[in-house]
DNA sequence: GTAATAGTTCAAGTGAACTTGAAGTCAAGA
DNA sequence: TCTTGACTTCAAGTTCACTTGAACTATTAC
């Protein structure tokens, strides 16, 4: 079995040592075993690194994460705590999806306009340019929660 | 005209007055006229903090938005530079989308199926429960980037 | 008149998520 | 042997996005 250094791990996973030491010291990552005082860890430690660089981009924290993720050692009701915490997630994560999906609307036609700021083009998309919703008239503003 | 207060725009956008008063200060929201030395606001305000609030929520920082939106003093090359940065964005925002959807398969297979922890369902809904990619064969580790 | 409410500025404080610095250990290579 | 590089811990520092506190002004209600 390979197992990898902080240093490996970190350069995979596109971080910083201290960060994985941060990750652990919440328990968002497990301690590991060492070799002469040296963490080493399973390559399936990218994964939950993978899991919780995303998941954080989605908005959420890692004390968030830390109930997500069940390294709490709350036994009692530990089940039904993240499943009530997952399915509000869910749900933010599916208005988030309808935010990206106009954000992405905005700049693509943002782009193709040729404003001289984002802060014209919030008008210009909705008068000159194509509709950025499906109906396109009037002076509809952009609003998007 | 109806302006409205700094307290009336902060409730309707469901923020504090000190977060506009710091916005502003950033050139992120327009200095405003004043009745008695209190600043006044047209409702169109609530336009522009919406923008700000889900650009935010997409992962664009303060000063990112400052750019973007064109209020910087400089003159020289603004239009390129926040098309450059727009189209950076959009590029983000694209991969976000991506990632908001497989969390969402993720999150939404992991709570029918009844584990213990998230951290358990990151390998269960590959091994146990439905595919959350269309090829569900294998024991498929789930990498979001 | 006075009390409550909402506004003002400016400086300092806060919480999250790390990073940096100091001081030390350990193994490999010249 | 000695230097280099990567690791260790722990405390303190940093950045971002605000918030809070102090001291003050202005309007409205009683």
């Amino acid at each position: 079995m390979t197992l990898l250094t902080i240093g490996q791990v970190a350069q995979r996973a596109g971080i910083r040592p201290s960060a994985i030491r941060y990750y652990e010291s919440l328990s968002l990552l497990p301690k590991v075993p060492r070799q002469n005082g040296q963490r080493r860890y399973q390559p399936d430690v990218l994964d939950r690194l993978a899991f919780i660089q995303v998941a954080q981009q989605l908005g959420f924290s890692l004390k968030e994460l830390h109930q997500l993720l069940g390294n709490a050692a709350e036994e009692s009701q530990l089940a039904t705590r993240w499943q009530t915490l997952a399915s509000r997630k869910l749900a933010e994560v599916e208005l988030l999806l309808t935010q990206a999906q106009t954000m992405q609307q905005l700049l693509h036609q943002g782009l193709r306009c040729g404003c001289a700021d984002l802060s014209t083009c919030l008008d210009c998309v909705v008068a000159n340019c194509q509709p950025i919703g499906e109906k396109g008239a009037g002076r509809k503003r952009v609003r998007m929660h």
